[in-house]
DNA sequence: AGCGTTACCGGTAACGTTATCGGAAATTAT
DNA sequence: ATAATTTCCGATAACGTTACCGGTAACGCT
C-alpha cells in the first residue's frame, strides 16, 4: 500500500502552504486564479483524493450508512439493493452487515459499526432477537437510525414497513373465497413481528367469516423450507385436516407444496395454498403458487429515503410509520373457482 | 448525533495524561494497577469505545475490506456471506457495493473506497466491464486486491474461481452419455469469462466426442430468465432442433424449461436440459434440472482467506489462483437412461 | 503622503489516538 | 547515604484535512 497523495505533497511541491491548497481545491474565492490552476493541474496529475478518514474526523461524519440484516435472502438483498440506490445517489456509503440471524452477531455488528464508522444505522433485526438494548443503546447516543421490514413496536424511529395485517387478510379472504375451510397457518417464530402481523390478519379474516382456527392449524416454525415440510407433513397427517394452508414465506410455502405433493394430493383441488414474498421462484413450480407481494424494492428505496430525510434534521421522524400495502397475486394453487 | 467520550474525557475526570489512559486501556506494563482500575472502571461506566476513525487516519488502515460485486443474486449473496463470515471472524469489517452489472457504478464505487475507506478489494467484476483501468488503478497504488468468481486474466492478482471449464465438461459429458447428439448451449455476454470457460468446456467436450457444434446452437444472450427463454423459443422453431440445452446459468435453465414446456416437449425424453450453480429452485420446479453446483459458498470463504493471507505479507500471491472444482448433479430434465 | 481597502496567503488549532522520548519519583543496590 | 535502577507518567508529534485568525503587499482614495 503505497502512500496516497496529499495536500501536503501538493503544497511543497508548489512551495505554497497547505491551506492554500486546500482552499484552491475547493475553489475558494480569495485564491488568485493562477495559483488556483497550477494546484489544480498538480492534483490530477498526481490523482489527488481528498482521505475521506481525516475528513469524517474533521467534521464528526462519515456520510456512511450502517445497514445490518439478518440475511442476504431473496426479499432482503432485493430491499438493499433498493437502500443501496437511494443512498449511493445522495452521496452515502453504505455498509451491510448480516447478523445471520444471530443475536450475538446483531450485536458484535452493531458495536462495530458504532465505533464511529457510520453516522447512522438502518436495521431490520434477526429473527432471533428478543432484547433490543443494542438498538436502544444506539438511540442513547443519539444516532439516527431507521427501522424497516423487521421492525421493533417500542422503539421510537422511523419505521418502513410492509402492512402485514393485510397481507395475511388478503391471503385468507381469497382462500375463503375460492370455498376453503379449514385454513391452516404456518408462521415463523413467535417472536417475529412480521410474523405475527400476517397472522393477525389471518386470525382476524377467520373471525370475520365466523370460522374458528383450530388450534393444531396454527404452525409455529422456523423460517425456513425444511422445517415448513415436516410440519405440513404432520398437518396433513392430522385427525383434523386442513383443506388449505397459507404459509407467511414462500420458502415454507415451497417445503409444503413439497409436502403435499408427496401426500398425493392435489392442489388446488385437495388443499389450497398461498405464499408470501412473490418470489420469483412461485411461479415457476408446478403448480404456481399464489402469493402476497411484498414490494421489497420500494420498501427499501423509501427506507433510505427516510434516512436521508432524518439526517436533514426533519422534525417529528420518530413517529413515522410509512406502510406499504401488500398485493396477492392468485395463481393455481388456490385457485379453484 | 451526542458527542462519544473519547480518551480524553476520562484523563480529565481522572486528571491524569490521555497518555496514561490510553496505555491503561492497551494493558500496558507502565501503568500503575491501580490507575489502570481506575480507567477501565470508568471506560466502562462511560461506555466508552476507541474512535476507529482516529486509528486508521494514524496507523493507515481502516481494517474494512471494499467488497464489489455486480449484484446480490444467489450465487453471489452466498458468495458473500462466506467472504463475511471469514472476515468477521479474522476481525474485518466488510463494504460491499453492488455495481448492478454497470461499469459506470463499479468506477463510482471503487473510486469512493479509494478514499482511504478500505485498506483492500475484493472484486468480481460486472458482466457489463470490458477495460479495467480502475482496477489497475487500485494496484498501481499497491492496495492488496483479490479477485474472485468473474476474474480478469491479464491482472495479477489471487484469483478464486470456480473451475468453469470443468463444469462445461462435466454438464455436457452427461449429455452425451445420455444419448443427446444436438447439444446447443445458452451462454452469457461475449466478454464474460465465466461464461466463455464454459463454453470452452462444452466445445471441448464435443470435439472429443467427435461432434460438431452447429454455428445456430451458440447462443449469447443476457444473463436473465427472459432472454433466455426467447433464444429457447428461437432454438426450438430452428430449423435444426437441438435435443438437449446446456445454459450456463440456472436463471437461464428456467428460461429455457419454461420455452420448452410451451412449445409441448418434454424432458428430458425430447429435450435434455442442464443447468449452472445448482440454485435451490432447480430442484423445485417440475422437471427438476440437472445442474452444476459450484460451492459459492466456499469460493467466498476461500477468497477471504487469500484476501487475509495476502495482508498479512505472505508472497508471490499475485500468480495464485484457487480454483474449485464444481460437481453436476443429476436430476430428472436430463435423466434418460 | 498617509490612510483604508482589497486580494491573497500562511500559521495554528483541532478532530481522537498512539509511539516516542524524557523526566520525576520510588525503589533497590552498594 | 549515594548511586543506579526501576516504575510510572506527561508532553509532544504525527496521521490528513479545514476553519479561523492574522498578516503582507498592492492598490485606490483624499
Amino acid at each position: 500500500m503505497e502512500k496516497q497523495t496529499t495536500i501536503k505533497d501538493i503544497a511543497i511541491a508548489l512551495n505554497i502552504s497547505t491551506s492554500t491548497v486546500s482552499r484552491a481545491l475547493r475553489d475558494a474565492p480569495d485564491v488568485k486564479a493562477e495559483t488556483k490552476a497550477a494546484v489544480k493541474a498538480l492534483s490530477d496529475k498526481l490523482d489527488y483524493q481528498p482521505n475521506r478518514l481525516a475528513l469524517s474526523l474533521l467534521n464528526r461524519q462519515t456520510n456512511t450508512i450502517g445497514v445490518i440484516i439478518p440475511n442476504l435472502d431473496y426479499v432482503l438483498a432485493t430491499m438493499v439493493k433498493g437502500i443501496d440506490e437511494v443512498a449511493l445517489e445522495a452521496g452515502y456509503t453504505v455498509m451491510v452487515c448480516q447478523s445471520d440471524e444471530s443475536y450475538g452477531r446483531e450485536i458484535v455488528n452493531t458495536k462495530r459499526l458504532l465505533d464511529s464508522l457510520v453516522d447512522g444505522f438502518i436495521v431490520s433485526v434477526s429473527s432471533e432477537t428478543k432484547i433490543f438494548e443494542h438498538i436502544k443503546k444506539i438511540q442513547d447516543k443519539k444516532i439516527p437510525l431507521v427501522l424497516f421490514d423487521r421492525i421493533v413496536n417500542n422503539i421510537a424511529a422511523p419505521k418502513i414497513r410492509l402492512d402485514n395485517i393485510d397481507g395475511g387478510v388478503q391471503a385468507t379472504e381469497h382462500l375463503i373465497e375460492q370455498g376453503y375451510k379449514k385454513i391452516a397457518i404456518l408462521a415463523g417464530p413467535e417472536n417475529l413481528n412480521i410474523s405475527n402481523k400476517r397472522m393477525e390478519g389471518y386470525l382476524q379474516t377467520l373471525k370475520t367469516h365466523s370460522l374458528r382456527a383450530d388450534k393444531g392449524h396454527i404452525i409455529h416454525c422456523d423460517f425456513n423450507q425444511q422445517y415448513a415440510y415436516e410440519a405440513t407433513k404432520e398437518l396433513l397427517a392430522s385427525k383434523n385436516r386442513p383443506d388449505a394452508i397459507f404459509t407467511i414465506s414462500d420458502r415454507m410455502a415451497i417445503g409444503a407444496m413439497l409436502a403435499i405433493k408427496e401426500k398425493g394430493l392435489s392442489m388446488p383441488h385437495d388443499i389450497g395454498l398461498v405464499g408470501f414474498n412473490n418470489e420469483p421462484i412461485v411461479s415457476l413450480v408446478t403448480p404456481a403458487i399464489s402469493s402476497v407481494e411484498m414490494y421489497a424494492f420500494e420498501i427499501g428505496k423509501a427506507t433510505a429515503r427516510a434516512y436521508i430525510e432524518m439526517m436533514s434534521g426533519a422534525a417529528g421522524m420518530s413517529d413515522q410509520e410509512i406502510i406499504i400495502k401488500p398485493k396477492l397475486f392468485i395463481r393455481t394453487s388456490s385457485k379453484r373457482r
